[in-house]
DNA sequence: TTGTACGCGTTATCAA
DNA sequence: TTGATAACGCGTACAA
């Protein structure tokens, strides 16, 4: 704060008191000449005094701050978890700092220790798609430093991961593709770096089989970047190469779906008749598309408030993650809409 | 930070030195043996020491840490300028504290109160629509307190603000309509309460005038709350009843105008043909929907960066914001895409 | 070239 | 019921 902030010691300046009385005078502790208590709180504000948290940290080595690191803030998703993170942290007393990777592994380590000068209590974190190693995370849980990892879940035995249940999303679109009579089922699929990227393609993949379909390998097409570029024009080849064509596409992300729709739509295929398209993470847009994209519903906010939780109750609780509960895994919710409607 | 993080008092105890000594040989000072200075730096490296921003800020009565309040990070706009915001103080060393205030005026002051304890430096502000007097802000500044408005510019005389022309933006996008040969052009206007809602709908009226078209103050519709369901709804029943059926809508935001086109679809109406939509801030959805939504392109990043650069100027110049240039307008660009496109 | 002492704002501890 | 002192981690004026 700029020059004239009043401190404790300005009020006791102005009484003729010690410091030490107007710090439990304010606090309301036991033992303490009401009167006095009186013209302390009403010297307080009059000086508009406000208490200075920076000293608070310094003193008990609690800053009640959590920073969070996340791979891009403008990604519907993970706004939607930054918003459930500030409103459990803000309502337990918490500050939160952010900082966004960019997809990128030096941003995520020197985000890491920036925050860590700052002191801050525990960590949040989504890392990024060029994270392979994770040494400047396991460094830190050796010394018991206080992380929760969300979405994307490191393999990183004892840590704590809060995640949808990518599988089970994935296998509830595909078997929902396939009940609805499509054959030929085309898969978009994620980064392999990630998690939730395997777990996605093995949902699908368990669904063609256990429905009887037998699975083509030709028919999961890596979209590693995920733009929509990307898939509008990896479809497009599809469509006008491919020798057996896709009846149906289901992506690991939404943007690849609408990529996959357009593609169609180019292509004059009409949507849901000849071709299904089902995406992951239902995005606000979904509903607005016509037609309206089927989706997997990550609940985002529950996945940021019940992180934060965790984490705050391991920091406050001096919780040791080892003798934790190590994953919480919450449920998709397949959406569907018309994309994929053929009954 | 938890237990065994190693303070210069570690290192001197070490190596028998004094803390001062340390101090300097970190930091380079002049004076310093060279050989100490090496044997300082490896203890470092060795216990893996790490200053403490704490302890500085307290000492240097400065944080580096600028606080962020936004109505909401779900929402691609604001995650865009939160983009830009972090991505500047990032580059010049300064922490970002965030907060959305949900549009409620009391979380607002609450975190404009917590930040402050927390003894930022300085903090960027979107108020929410429910605020609508300022002394929380006029308080602070009047003390010298470094805050840059971003996007809604309250009316305080001699603040700092950083906003689109939504003014022109406005314009462009009625005069557009009109050019397209739509003369019934409805407006879906914010709430008052925003100055880029009034600025939105006089470049609405005066484009309209200017053009040679009279205005008709039954074609402003108040949409307070901005939600599609609101404006599909305002739409659909202006449709069935108005005497005189307009032919477009200008909505003062995209998801207005989602709204719209959802109601000319639900009504039979074709879009662009029968009737032209033109929304505001360009989200990310626009282009993928069909048709294709014209929509007013909102500069966010680099409205969070310029309003960033000009904070940290502030409190590290010292400059005095009434000197300065008080606002800085960016372009808007008018995207037209086909649901405004007749020729 | 290095050490001592003090202060940033707060509170816990011990003494009065 | 109140006050004096020390400590959190660091930097720096001053002394040695």
């Amino acid at each position: 704060m700029k020059l004239g902030q009043a401190t404790i010691k300005d009020i006791a300046r102005e009484l003729n008191l010690s410091a030490s009385t107007i710090s439990r005078a304010l606090k309301d502790y036991p033992g303490i000449n009401d009167e006095t208590k009186r013209k302390v709180k009403e010297v307080a504000e009059k000086l508009n005094y406000r208490p200075n948290a920076i000293a608070l940290s310094l003193r008990q080595s609690r800053s009640f701050t959590i920073g969070v690191i996340i791979p891009e803030v403008v990604h519907f998703f993970f706004s939607t978890v930054v918003s459930g993170i500030e409103e459990v942290a803000n309502s337990r007393g918490y500050n939160v700092i952010l900082t966004q990777s960019n997809e990128k592994l030096d941003r995520e380590i020197s985000s890491m220790e920036t925050m860590l000068s700052n002191q801050i209590d525990g960590v949040l974190v989504s890392y990024s798609k060029e994270t392979k190693t994770f040494e400047h995370f396991t460094k830190l849980l050796d010394h018991n430093f206080p992380i929760v990892f969300f979405d994307r879940a490191p393999a990183i035995p004892g840590a704590i991961n809060v995640m949808v249940d990518d599988y089970q999303g994935s296998f509830d679109a595909t078997s929902h593709l396939i009940s609805q009579g499509y054959k030929k089922i085309v898969h978009l699929a994620g980064p392999k770096t990630l998690k939730i990227s395997k777990d996605r393609e093995k949902g699908y993949m368990d669904a063609l089989e256990q429905n009887g379909l037998k699975f083509n390998p030709d028919y999961i097409i890596p979209c590693p970047m995920g733009t929509l570029e990307e898939s509008r024009g990896l479809v497009g080849n599809l469509i006008n190469s491919f020798p057996e064509r896709p009846d149906a596409y289901f992506s690991c992300h939404d943007i690849g779906a609408v990529g996959a729709m357009m593609a169609c739509r180019d292509a004059g295929l009409k949507v849901p008749l000849e071709v299904g398209i089902v995406g992951f993470s239902d995005w606000q847009f979904c509903s607005m598309l016509e037609p309206q994209l089927s989706s997997v519903s990550q609940p985002g906010f529950t996945m940021g408030a019940k992180a934060t939780e965790i984490l705050i109750d391991i920091i406050e609780k001096k919780l040791d993650p080892k003798t934790m509960e190590q994953t919480l895994i919450l449920e998709t919710k397949l959406m569907v809409r018309d994309s994929s409607k053929r009954f």
